[in-house]
RNA sequence: GGCGUUAUGGUGUAACAGGUUAACACGUCGCCCUCUCAAGGCGAAGAGUCCGGGUUCGAGCCCCGGUAACGCUACCA
């Protein structure tokens, strides 16, 4: 029952979500799709799970595309590009999703839950305490119709919730690791759909995957636990079972899952900190296996080097042959390995990359204006705007810290700065105000707060103005360097 | 806590369907080259395959039992 029919045409998908900038995880699992269906004569497609609305970021979209397409993964359907079993953007299928929806509650196989949020919170909180696992506790699983015309009459808001079988067990088969089970006893009545009307991922996965013909599912592995919730809902709608691949999930090096806080994982940083597109491909490429010896090319002497493009791991990459062990995404390989990539331009090519990215008229067009008033000769330019084309920046003690605090709450403080300025619109105004705010609440000066930050993002006490700067440095780099500064001084401090 | 997954040097991976001193790359260290630094060349250290049993003439590969790490445990994905 696992299997489509092996005549259907493989379908495979990556669904990421515009909640922020785009992930390094989006690109290893879209590469991964991509191979699987490049080698199949398959069709690869991105779909777009905007359901979240507390969470969207509205440039984020057009960032997963440009990042996408920057690494040269090329997608057959989606939203920007159309094709038949469209729209391709999750909040576009609304109708279709409570279409479906009533196919579940008609069916007896979903159910309405009009607890608040608040309530299932507190629910949640006392199980916690008591040390139950917090599951729903299906207090209106078998509620009446007449309660629920009742409560529907009322205006009570609900949501709609899976009904999973008392008892008994779900079972799947995982490509690469074989069956999995889960009694049901462990499985929750998840919600799918929210009390605002929109589906969660577990639905809208579900009735889209199937709409949309996916064959094979290849996602990370943080999804097996929910996978028995949609094997369920195939299940309830009465539909076959896509072929379900669990790739190991990427970590940081302390084998976490790979994180902003411990790892840069943005796409767009990765762009701009001038990393070439080839070379994080063949990097990603690399993690968890697949490739042919991992990674040698051959025994010729002068040729071990692990050079891959696209087409030669689409000819050489073999899923058999993943290794399951969480890879650690390790940033000094990447380098050495865009260093090769380097080396391996042409002159012109590499001058062109300089030209193009680190050195492009845009970049320059945008620092310029924030230097001309405070320099004498051009040749001052480099004094006062190193920062802007530097990989990382190491203030000093003096530099960075204020006169009358301690390095404890600076550090503290600086924390603060990078929660609040993590969720900020990465405009003058917007930092502005947010930094201000931030700088309020704990009762520091502006001078000191902006004198601070200054010295993070520039290395010194003298720059072009701070807020202009870091709009034109971008929100992933100034973040980065915030981070990047906590960790080495929390490093010094330790030993 | 519950459930699930995973487990080869510091890191990424190899090791045919169990068969010699566990291989390659990154990193580290040393030497050579050299005005410096890289790059490049040569070499070294570093795992006995998470632990304990078992099967076998023989186990990193098979079986059993532990342990640890990670993931999930939301009206997030």
């Amino acid at each position: 029952m696992t299997d489509q029919s092996t005549a259907a045409p493989i379908r495979v998908r990556i669904a990421p979500s515009p909640t922020g900038d785009p992930h390094v995880g989006t690109a290893y699992i879209g590469l991964l799709n991509l191979i699987y269906a490049r080698q199949r004569q398959g069709q690869f497609i991105l779909r777009i799970e905007d359901t979240d609305r507390t969470r969207f970021v509205a440039t984020s979209e057009q960032e997963i595309f440009d990042s996408l397409h920057w690494l040269g993964l090329k997608w057959d359907e989606g939203p920007d590009v159309g094709g038949p079993f469209g729209p391709y953007r999750q909040s576009e299928r609304t109708a279709i999703y409570r279409e479906h929806i009533e196919i579940l509650l008609a069916n007896g196989t979903a159910y309405r839950s009009f607890e608040t949020a608040e309530e299932l919170e507190a629910m949640r909180k006392s199980q916690l305490a008591a040390k139950l696992p917090p599951r729903y506790n299906g207090a209106h699983r078998e509620l009446s119709q007449a309660q629920i015309d009742a409560y529907i009459a009322e205006g009570r808001p609900f949501v709609v919730r899976l009904k999973v079988p008392a008892e008994g067990e779900t079972s799947f088969r995982d490509e690469l690791r074989g069956e999995i089970k889960f009694s049901h006893n462990n499985v929750d009545d998840q919600v799918l759909m929210k009390s605002d009307g929109f589906p969660t991922y577990h639905l809208a996965n579900v009735v889209d995957d199937h709409l949309m013909r996916i064959t094979d599912v290849i996602r990370a592995e943080e999804w097996i636990s929910s996978t028995p919730k949609h094997v369920l809902l195939y299940k309830a709608f009465g539909w076959d079972l896509p072929r379900f691949w669990h790739m190991p999930l990427l970590r940081n090096l302390d084998k976490s899952k790979i994180s902003k806080r411990k790892n840069p994982v943005s796409l767009i940083y990765y762009r701009q900190a001038g990393f070439l597109p080839g070379s994080m491909l063949n990097f990603l490429g690399l993690m968890g296996g697949g490739m042919p010896a991992g990674g040698k090319v051959n025994e010729e002497k002068n040729s071990q080097v692990e050079i891959f493009d696209l087409p030669k791991m689409i000819e050489q990459f073999d899923f058999a042959k993943i290794s399951l062990g969480g890879p650690v995404f390790d940033l000094v390989k990447l380098k050495w390995l865009n260093g090769e990539y380097l080396r391996a331009l042409t002159p012109k090519a590499f001058f062109d990359q300089l030209r193009n990215n680190l050195f492009s008229d845009d970049y320059l067009r945008a620092i310029a204006p924030l230097v001309q008033t405070r320099i004498e000769t051009l040749s001052q330019f480099g004094d006062l705007a190193d920062f802007f084309f530097r990989d990382d920046v190491t203030p000093p003690q003096d530099q960075f810290l204020p006169k009358k605090r301690t390095l404890e709450e600076t550090l503290a403080f600086t924390a603060e700065l990078l929660t609040v300025l993590e969720t900020s619109d990465w405009t003058t105004e917007a930092l502005d105000t947010t930094l201000r705010a931030a700088g309020a609440a704990k009762e520091w000066s502006v001078k000191e707060n902006f004198m601070l930050l200054r010295a993070i993002l520039t290395g010194r006490t003298t720059s072009p103005p701070l807020l202009e700067s870091l709009v034109v440095f971008g929100k992933s780099r100034s973040l980065d360097r915030v981070r990047r500064f906590l960790d080495t001084q929390k490093k010094q401090r330790k030993p």
